[in-house]
RNA sequence: GCUCCGGUAGUGUAGUCCGGCCAAUCAUGUCGGCCUCUCGAGCCGAUGACUCGGGUUCGAAUCCCGGCCGGAGCACCA
C-alpha cells in the first residue's frame, strides 16, 4: 500500500514520454497547416491530419493555418467551405489564419512567370499522350528548348487558348528514374466556372505548384501529409530549389483504413445522390458528422489519432477500438435511463398494493449527486420481448420493482425483494411504465430504426446528450421534437 | 509493368536510428473469476506478436542480403 505512490509516479512519467514523437529540426516558430480540398465534409482521415497538426502546434506554441485548396474548379462542393469549418470546430481544432487558394490565383501567375524568367519552366503545347510517350523514355519534347522570351510570349497567350492546348511545365530531371517526377505540370487551362470566383481566370495552378508557393510564402516549417504525397514532396523540392527557397520538413504518414466503412468523399456523394445514404451524416459513413451523430466524442478520436501517430506504415482502425476509448469517456458522463425496444405489454396479476407507487433509481450509479429519475409503477409495464422469451419458465426481476413469473400465458407477481430474485436466479431487466412513456426511436449503425418506448424522465434530456439506455447501450439523443430519436453509439 | 515505401499479439502502439537491461510496452478487444438491482463500470487473472530464410556477431525485433506479403505513386485531381 505504502509503495503504491512510488509505482504510480514511475508509471506516469513513463506514459508521459510516450505519445507523439517530436518534430525534426525545430528552430524558431513552428508553422503548420491543414489543407483540405473543399470537395465535401471532413472524414476520419482528415481528422488525423487536423489533430496531429493541432497537437504539434500546441506542443511548440506554433501557428496553424487552415488552407482551402480549391484550384480545380471541377472538384469543389461550394458547401464544403463551411462544412469543413464546422467539422474542425466540432473536433476542437482552432486555426490562427485561414486562406483560400482561389483568392490567390494572381499570385500563382506571378510566381509562374518568375519561374519562366528563371528558365526553370516552359510552355508545353504537346498533346498529353505524346508528351507522356517521350517522358516515359526519358526524352524531352521540343518545347523544353524554347527560349525564355518565347516562353513568356506563349505564357501571355495562354489565357486566350482553350483547355488542353498548353500547359506550363516545371523543369526537373527528364532522366529521373521515377517518370512521375519528370517535368511536371505547374499551370493548366480550365474552361469551367469556379464556384467561388466564377470565370475570372482560366489558367489555374496545379496542386503541387500552388502548395509550394503557399507553403513558402506562409512560412510553413513542417508539412504533415499522407504517404500518397511522397512523390509530390519530391516534385515540390525541385521548385524550392529553382526559387532558392528553404525546403520545409516533410513528414509522411501511412494510409488509414476504417473497417467496413466506405469512404471516399466521391463514393459517399454518389450514395447520397442515389438515395442510398440519408446525407453526409448517415451513420454508415466515415464522415466526422456521421461519427459525432453516433455519440463518438472528439476526445476519443483525438486519443486514437495520437496513439496512431505519424508512422508511415498503414493502419486499420477498428470500431471496437474507438468504442473502447469512447466508452471510457461516456461511462462517467452518460446518465442512465430505461428504454425497451421490442415492447410487449405485460399486466402483472396479484400485485400487492404495497408494491405499487413511484420507483426511484439513480441517474448514475457512481454519481449519486446527480439525483434520481422517477418511474411510476402500477403493475402494467412494457418489457422487451426477447427478455420474455428467454425467461418463460423462470423468475424475472424488474429493476428496483418486483419479481414476476409467467404461467399459462399470464404474468404473475412472484415476490418483491432483490434477495428473493437472487435466490431464484432471476434475470434483472429494465422496464417502462405503460402510462406516460414516450415513444422513442433508435437509429442503428446500419441506419435501421428500432422503435420503442422509454421511461418518462427521458423527456428531460436535451439533444446531443449521450446517455446509457440500460442493458441496451450508449446512445446520443439526436432530437427530442417532434419525436425522440437516439443514435446508437455502442454497448 | 515501372518507381518508392512498409511488415511487433485480433486491432492500434512502444522498442528498431546508437545490437545485449526485450523470454518484448501500453491501449483496445477476447476469455474466466469476483463484484454490481444494467448485457455498463470496477477489481483480479488469462490469452496473444517480433513476416520467412540466410548472413554478420559472443549476442539481432534491432545491422546486411534474398524471398513472401502488403501499400502508395506512375494525371493538364488533391
Amino acid at each position: 500500500m505504502e509503495n503504491k505512490g512510488i509505482f504510480e509516479t514511475v508509471k506516469e512519467r513513463k506514459t508521459e514520454e510516450k505519445g507523439l514523437v517530436d518534430l525534426p529540426n525545430v528552430e524558431g516558430e513552428v508553422v503548420l497547416r491543414f489543407a483540405p480540398n473543399p470537395s465535401g465534409p471532413l472524414h476520419i482521415g482528415h481528422a488525423r491530419a487536423a489533430i496531429l497538426n493541432q497537437e504539434y502546434v500546441k506542443r511548440y506554441s506554433g501557428k496553424l493555418i487552415l488552407r482551402l485548396e480549391d484550384t480545380d474548379p471541377r472538384r469543389i462542393d461550394p458547401k464544403a467551405y463551411q462544412m469543413i469549418e464546422e467539422d474542425l470546430t466540432w473536433l476542437g481544432v482552432k486555426w490562427d489564419e485561414k486562406i483560400i487558394q482561389s483568392d490567390r490565383i494572381t499570385l500563382y501567375h506571378q510566381y509562374a512567370e518568375k519561374l519562366i524568367e528563371l528558365g526553370q519552366a516552359y510552355m508545353c503545347t504537346c498533346p498529353g499522350d505524346e508528351f507522356k510517350k517521350l517522358k516515359d523514355q526519358s526524352q524531352a519534347c521540343s518545347c523544353r528548348d524554347l527560349s525564355i522570351d518565347d516562353n513568356l510570349k506563349l505564357w501571355k497567350e495562354m489565357p486566350f487558348m482553350s483547355e488542353g492546348e498548353a500547359v506550363l511545365r516545371v523543369k526537373t530531371d527528364i532522366q529521373h528514374k521515377n517518370p512521375a517526377i519528370r517535368d511536371w505540370v505547374a499551370m493548366r487551362i480550365v474552361d469551367f466556372e469556379h464556384p467561388r470566383i466564377g470565370t475570372l481566370f482560366n489558367v489555374y495552378p496545379m496542386m503541387n505548384f500552388a502548395v509550394t508557393v503557399d507553403d513558402h510564402l506562409l512560412g510553413i516549417t513542417h508539412v504533415l501529409r499522407g504517404k500518397d504525397h511522397l512523390a509530390n514532396s519530391e516534385k515540390q523540392e525541385y521548385l524550392y530549389h529553382h526559387f532558392g527557397w528553404t525546403v520545409p520538413e516533410f513528414i509522411h504518414y501511412g494510409r488509414l483504413k476504417m473497417e467496413d466503412v466506405a469512404l471516399s468523399t466521391s463514393q459517399a456523394r454518389k450514395g447520397i445522390n442515389d438515395g442510398l445514404y440519408t446525407g453526409w451524416d448517415d451513420p454508415r459513413l466515415g464522415t466526422l458528422r456521421a461519427i459525432s451523430k453516433r455519440g463518438i466524442k472528439k476526445e476519443a478520436l483525438k486519443e486514437l489519432m495520437l496513439e496512431i501517430g505519424v508512422k508511415i506504415a498503414d493502419t486499420t482502425i477498428s470500431w471496437k477500438k474507438i468504442y473502447g476509448l469512447n466508452r471510457n469517456l461516456l461511462e462517467d458522463e452518460a446518465n442512465r435511463y430505461f428504454a425497451v425496444f421490442h415492447p410487449e405489454k405485460v399486466i402483472i396479476e396479484n400485485l400487492p398494493e404495497s408494491d405499487k407507487g413511484v420507483i426511484k433509481r439513480l441517474k448514475h450509479p457512481d454519481f449519486p449527486d446527480r439525483g434520481y429519475r422517477m418511474l411510476p409503477f402500477d403493475g402494467i409495464v412494457y418489457l422487451d420481448q426477447t427478455d420474455l422469451e428467454r425467461n418463460e419458465s423462470k423468475v424475472l426481476r424488474l429493476m428496483d420493482a418486483v419479481n414476476i413469473v409467467f404461467k399459462d400465458g399470464k404474468t404473475i407477481f412472484h415476490s418483491s425483494s432483490l434477495e428473493e430474485a437472487r435466490r431464484s436466479n432471476a434475470q434483472i431487466v429494465q422496464w417502462v411504465p405503460v402510462t406516460s412513456s414516450p415513444d422513442v426511436e433508435l437509429v442503428m449503425h446500419d441506419n435501421t430504426i428500432l422503435k420503442g418506448l422509454a421511461e418518462p424522465s427521458i423527456e428531460e434530456l436535451n439533444p446531443n446528450d449521450v446517455v446509457q439506455l440500460e442493458r441496451v447501450g450508449f446512445a446520443r439523443l439526436d432530437e427530442i421534437q417532434p419525436k425522440i430519436r437516439f443514435y446508437f453509439a455502442h454497448k
